[in-house]
DNA sequence: GATTGGCACTCGGGCCACGAGAGTGCCAAC
DNA sequence: GTTGGCACTCTCGTGGCCCGAGTGCCAATC
């Protein structure tokens, strides 16, 4: 039927603008695409496409190109994920296998990332409040002050440097710390972050009153840790990509580049991919609620150690982008890098 | 005389350029500088300058721009580093001082230098060789595996996981792991971890040889950590700066960022401070070693803990870049986030 | 010997006209 | 609903042209 043909056109034309980056006529489509039908037809197609806002002329006598409605209606209903290949599977969990830590890990992943896509990709730290409490350690380093490290299972380390306001070097202070070690320990080993910040609270009181004092400033710092906000970290890779891939943005890429060193906002994006219940999530152009980022497309999806979502990671490029291609790689990754974290 | 009105002619050329990006004939030259000649013995003077080699003309009758070379001697003996009003120092210190732990700082840092110089800023983590061991803690996590962590007098923190080959959790293993704990302090804390490595090295040989075993894996860990290749970072800001500074560079701006990702030579530049003493150092052009950076200049200095020297920071921006002004960032910089970090 | 004014020359960039090519919209016929 | 045809519209690349900034050189001057 014909709504049917014309969605094939679309299809074709986003298939060929990803590729040209050049407006595509209904000359040329024809020659690309195997349609079965003649270039009037597809004109008239384009004009109805035109209508309902999924294709745009930039002049009058040129090509169309996409709108945003048309790359949102070809990711929803015209392309399916691209299955990527054994080999491809085989690099990918070669490549992430020799990783060390945690750090080498999210390294490897995010230069992955960007090179099988050629776009810059973002991957989020394993997020601390959604990640559980393995360890808690006081070190006293001269003097009254403490420093405070906090272990979680992803493997993430945050440190606190607290003022006790008494020494801590002598025998009493070397019995108080153990004291409160295990006091800590036993609060929020094995808890998650959110818990254990509620556990922590009543640990103070139950301490005997002379110690008090040092307890709720290790507590503080504690709780400071724990404030997701300020310790989430995002790295990213590949913002050559940018560059390379031409000035189809509307305005120049600096403002992109400007947003993506804005962390705070990329977090807020990878952010809401937890809501979305971690799977893939695709925003496109307009779509996204950053001025900056307003001319790119992000295609994001939720990984973790096992079946626990701990925190995203993603894509972004220009709007004139490899969808199918870029889910792929954007889902292959996750799966893998989850699977490596749940050692 | 003549030799010095020729240099005065090349420092006027230098900061036209610099301001305006575009080539400077012998007229405009004197509507901006009062040279007290006429524009033709200007005009004899960059005849000479050419001739030497610090300038050069774009075209047959285009005006005239420095080279490498020319940069040099501007840098060298004709410019120097504008001082900080106290306005901007107050700035500064007050923008730093709120960081609560050493990401914070170095984040800050980045972000400040790149807004201080609009120019690419690049700052390395504290060096883990060049600083010293302030604590060493082991961690049981369940089963025959051990989190190893070392804690540096300059606030980083390294962390391992090893498999102990045995369980660690009874008695027995908890007396184990205090007595390790206390040995390894011991053999470590408060050296450079260069000596602390061979501190390390000698352990296994004095425990009882029922340990050996998982001390030796530890200790493996440990040096591991040590690896100074492994573990360096460095972290940047201010991308988009080079995007906006205009399209001076010879080939596009891709190859800068993706030298700039490279954060191995990234590294090797900043690690280079440390042979100058830390001093402020300018890589200018082509006197720069990596190809991806041949069009551009780094202001690179060390920075450190009180005296001693624990990393590098720059800024990287065209060869047309305000040398006195980023010297002078760089170094004001470099002394607040020291003064930091000695605390 | 350094400096200066004058002058002829060069070259890049902006401007305009023009033609080619790609693409469109519409219409009448199938 | 589809098709072929046709007139029309743009963009883009090309070539010619002129203008202005800038140079190099020379002879005169200090």
């Amino acid at each position: 039927m014909t709504e049917d043909r014309r969605l094939r056109v679309l299809r074709a034309i986003v298939q060929d603008y990803v590729e040209t980056s050049e407006p595509v006529g209904s000359k040329s489509l024809l020659e690309r695409h195997a349609l079965g039908v003649s270039a009037a037809t597809v004109r008239n197609d384009m004009a109805a496409l035109e209508e309902e806002g999924l294709i745009a002329a930039p002049h009058t006598s040129a090509g169309r190109i996409p709108t945003d409605a048309g790359y949102r209606v070809f990711v929803d209903r015209l392309s399916q994920i691209k299955p990527m290949t054994p080999a491809e599977q085989r690099a990918i969990g070669h490549f992430l296998e020799g990783a060390v830590d945690l750090d080498d890990v999210v390294d490897r992943t995010v230069r992955l990332l960007a090179s099988l896509t050629r776009q810059v990709a973002v991957v989020q730290y394993p997020s601390l409040s959604r990640s559980s409490v393995r360890h808690v350690e006081l070190v006293p380093i001269g003097g009254p002050r403490l420093l405070v490290v906090l272990i979680t299972t992803t493997g993430r380390v945050e440190q606190r440097v607290v003022d006790a306001g008494c020494d801590l070097l002598d025998e009493a202070g070397e019995a108080t710390l153990a004291a409160l070690r295990t006091e800590l320990n036993a609060a929020t080993a094995g808890r998650t972050l959110a818990d254990a910040s509620t556990e922590l609270a009543a640990v103070p009181d139950r301490v005997d009153p002379s110690r008090r004092e040092v307890v709720r400033a290790v507590v503080a710092a504690l709780e400071e840790s724990l404030d997701e906000e300020r310790e989430e970290r995002v790295v990213l890779a590949g913002t050559a990509n940018l560059v390379k891939s031409g000035g189809d943005f509307s305005a120049s890429i600096a403002p992109v580049l400007e947003a993506l060193e804005e962390h705070v906002v990329l977090l807020k994006l990878l952010g809401t991919v937890a809501e979305q219940g971690g799977t893939l999530a695709v925003r496109i152009g307009a779509e996204n609620p950053y001025a900056g980022l307003r001319s790119t497309s992000m295609v994001t999806t939720g990984y973790g150690a096992g079946s626990d979502l701990v925190a995203g990671l993603g894509v972004v490029g220009p709007t004139r982008m490899d969808y199918a291609g870029a889910m792929a790689s954007v889902r292959a990754v996750a799966t893998y890098v989850s699977r490596i974290l749940a050692d």
